[in-house]
RNA sequence: GGCGACGUGGUGAAGUGGUUCAACACGGCGGUCUGCAAAACCGCUAUUCACCGGUUCGAAUCCGGUCGUCGCCUCCA
């Protein structure tokens, strides 16, 4: 069984073989922190956290690193604006992203480095540059990569230099450019700009600088997988493999990993055009998290995915179908010999659970595994062909395909106060067949959020989750 | 203008040459179970994979063309 990932770079589907044997490295683009993150840069992260998720699930030992960018041009606006500090700004926004993050329940990365943090690792990867003849000076003090000292340039996002269509807007400060088509790897100090004084010089970091020094840093001068969202291809990454390999003459990444875009209205979710849903507004909503997770995930990560109103909903009703399913398992108890059977079904479903991620992270394949045992698990309950300890494997194994998907309920859910009263009373009546003291308990346990289903085995109760 | 991706049922979406190739989920219809409800289970819901032509014993899957949708070439996950 191999992992097999598909590389925007060489456009082949290629097997990960780690630089060191049993640990995977990997580099992905986080958010820009001046604002709430919308559900699509979510899918990105998501897509890598399941990555990260599988691969440890088949035992591999994954270093994740995920930078925050908490300097450039938006912060600098945002925070002069309000009159603050971008440290400030910055800070503010990436609490909300860990919010989000965890409602989501996104894996915490290994390091979550911030760019200015990281200053003195830009720099120094600055100066090989210019060293190297791969870099130069203008008259303000900004330096510059030259594309035209890097002829694999072009390679990632299958552009030609030459044909690169150049934009009208250049700003005053650029036009001391050699070439066009050059990328700032420092910025000369401006007024009302944040600036350090270094080795260099005074001044900034351009964009892409950042993500070579802190990767570098963090995971070595080659790695195994970095990933991004496909916007980035072209410039940031293209940009990341030039100054990186011209700097250090090593191949720079195993595998390039690019997720498609979340459409809104047909059209990509982007926030240069407007048409954004950002999480912590579908969250205050009362969406279920596990609900955007699921609806952000269940696509394949290189396809285009519709977001609407109709995907929530459809992702709400399949995790009702998950959560019942677990609870049926959890309640059911049968006092016979065990079905031989559930052995065979664990480890067939375990195998296509793995090889369908195993082949480029096929998540809708693994969910349809993990479908086809909930369905086994009902045939069982419903005409009570297996043991309690049957059950109970089967939960296990929800439980381990769930440390990948991560959309399952909480397993230490708590019944909310009083609830557990109300169930013992609602028992009670039963057995008195006083159906209108059990509907009404019934009722009442809705209201604090408990769904209460009657069985054979008497009364199981799953918590409700939010409308999505 | 250059480069690239995609087009599967009522909906979302797997599948990329042949043993269930049309998975899985949502929705709908019928049935079983049940004090009721819910959940669940069973059956039905694409003789067909944008359209046309070709390759092949055989294609949703490969090739060519047509139409359509989207993305990148500029900040952007």
């Amino acid at each position: 069984m191999t992992t097999s990932l598909h590389d925007t770079l060489s456009g082949a589907r290629l097997a990960l073989e780690p630089l060191e044997p049993g640990h995977v490295r990997v580099y992905s683009c986080g958010p820009t922190v001046y604002g709430p993150t919308h559900v699509g840069n979510f899918r990105s992260f998501l897509f890598a956290d399941v990555l990260v998720r599988h691969l440890r699930h088949l035992g591999l030992r994954v270093t994740w690193v995920m930078n925050v960018t908490d300097v450039d041009d938006k912060i600098i606006r945002g925070a002069n604006a309000e009159g603050v500090p971008i440290g400030e700004l910055a800070d503010r926004w990436l609490a909300r992203f860990r919010l989000d993050a965890a409602a989501l329940r996104m894996t915490e990365p290994d390091v979550l480095p911030r760019a200015t943090d990281h200053i003195p690792q830009m720099v120094t990867l600055i100066e090989r540059l210019l060293e190297g003849g791969h870099a130069y000076r203008t008259d303000d003090g900004s330096i510059f990569f030259r594309i035209a000292s890097w002829p694999a340039y072009g390679r990632l996002a299958k552009l030609d230099p030459e044909q690169l269509r150049v934009g009208e807007r250049v700003e005053a400060d650029e036009y001391a450019k050699d070439d066009v088509r050059d990328f700032a790897l420092w910025k000369a100090p401006k007024p009302g700009e944040p600036s350090w004084d270094t080795a260099i010089g005074s001044g900034r970091p351009g964009w892409h600088i950042e993500c070579s020094a802190m990767s570098m840093r963090h995971l070595g001068e080659s790695f195994d997988i970095h990933t991004g969202g496909v916007d980035l291809v072209f410039p940031h990454h293209e940009d990341e493999i030039a100054q990186s390999e011209a700097a250090t003459g090593k191949p720079f990444v195993r595998t390039w990993l690019h997720c498609a875009h979340l459409r809104l209205d047909g059209a990509k979710m982007a926030k240069s055009s407007g048409n954004i849903t950002r999480v912590v507004e579908l969250l205050d909503g009362g969406v279920s998290p596990r609900a955007l997770r699921l609806a952000l995930i269940s696509v394949h990560y290189r396809q285009g995915l519709d977001f609407s109103d109709a995907s929530l909903d459809a992702a709400r009703a399949a995790i009702d179908r998950l959560d019942a399913g677990l609870a049926a398992l959890r309640a059911y108890r049968e006092d016979r010999p065990d079905d031989p059977t559930v052995g065979t079904i664990v480890r067939a479903t375990r195998e296509r659970f793995d090889a369908a991620l195993d082949d480029d992270l096929n998540v809708s394949a693994g969910l349809a595994t993990v479908f086809d045992l909930v369905r086994e698990a009902n045939r069982r309950i419903a005409d009570r062909s297996m043991s309690t300890d049957d059950a109970v494997a089967l939960v296990a194994l929800l439980r381990e395909l769930d440390t990948v998907l991560a959309v399952l309920p909480e397993e230490a859910a708590a019944l909310p106060d009083g609830a557990s009263d109300l169930l013992a009373a609602r028992d009670a009546a039963r057995t008195a067949r006083d159906w209108p003291e059990s509907d009404r308990l019934r009722r009442a346990l809705l209201d604090l959020g408990v769904a209460v289903e009657d069985t054979r085995d008497g009364q199981r109760w799953r918590l409700a989750e939010p409308v999505a």
